[in-house]
DNA sequence: CTAATATATGCCAATCCTCGCATATATAAA
DNA sequence: TTTATATATGCGAGGATTGGCATATATTAG
């Protein structure tokens, strides 16, 4: 009961929930800088994110090299509750960031990430791109 | 996505959780004070859950005389999200408040609640019993 | 009308959440 | 070692949640 109360409260930030949808349609793993792409967060967010995610056992880690991978618990309700996601998220609403998602996987080398540069929050790397993130966001 | 995050917002919290769930096994309008009896909550927090739930569309009601009556709404995930329920909910953990709203409902008469006295928060009424509810119950 | 009953709400304090920033840690490259 | 890269984390401020209390509103009874 606690449990199922965390996990809801785990799923009530949109970021949270763009990630465990991600995890949930990738189905494998994905590291962190894959999903800081994907959603367009800065690092420390997404960071944050993972560890609260993890802490209500609704995400499983393991570290490869200097990256770190992250993957959807599986539990016994892990069925149900990516089952109700599908039919409760539309494509649509997740296009751009499965776009993304999918341009950062085909990029990978032997089935493992490999990111040059552009790290933190794209804007260290000059000319990025200058769209307004944050602001909230709620 | 916003409305799915508001959603599990309202049911991050295990009173608000409870309440849901009972509305969804009993699969009938509530009113208050029946939801009050089987949760054993003070009416007011009760009412603020329903509230909260009914801003997120979760829930519908209509008055009936004095009497307000609770059902979960019919939307294109109810079904979704009570199954998940189902499955995430053991029956074990809502017994005795699934036990206090029968024998709530065997007291209806004509389909409908027909309370006597012992309202809010059952301490007014004198001798009741003593045990010790509120404490941050988090 | 007044009283009783069923429900809803405004307010406050304590707590929790979230963001952004800075910085720390871990691992690998040079 | 020093440096670069990938990820994690401590902290503070603003905002949101929550429980408890008192009280307001709505409806019916007398």
């Amino acid at each position: 009961m606690e449990e199922l109360t965390g996990i809801f409260r785990g799923l009530s930030n949109p970021d949270r929930l763009r990630i465990v949808y991600l995890l949930a349609m990738s189905e494998q793993p994905l590291c962190v800088c894959e999903i800081v792409d994907a959603l367009d967060l800065p690092q420390y967010q997404v960071s944050k994110h993972l560890r609260t995610l993890q802490r209500l056992s609704l995400i499983d880690s393991h570290r490869e090299g200097r990256w770190a991978y992250y993957s959807l618990t599986q539990s016994e309700w892990t069925e149900g509750l990516t089952g109700f996601l599908n039919l409760a998220i539309t494509p649509e609403a997740m296009k751009p960031e499965m776009i993304r998602l999918r341009s950062e996987l085909s990029l990978r080398e032997g089935g493992r990430c490999t990111v040059k540069a552009r790290r933190t929050k794209r804007k260290t790397t000059q000319g990025d791109d200058d769209r307004k993130r944050n602001g909230k966001g709620r």
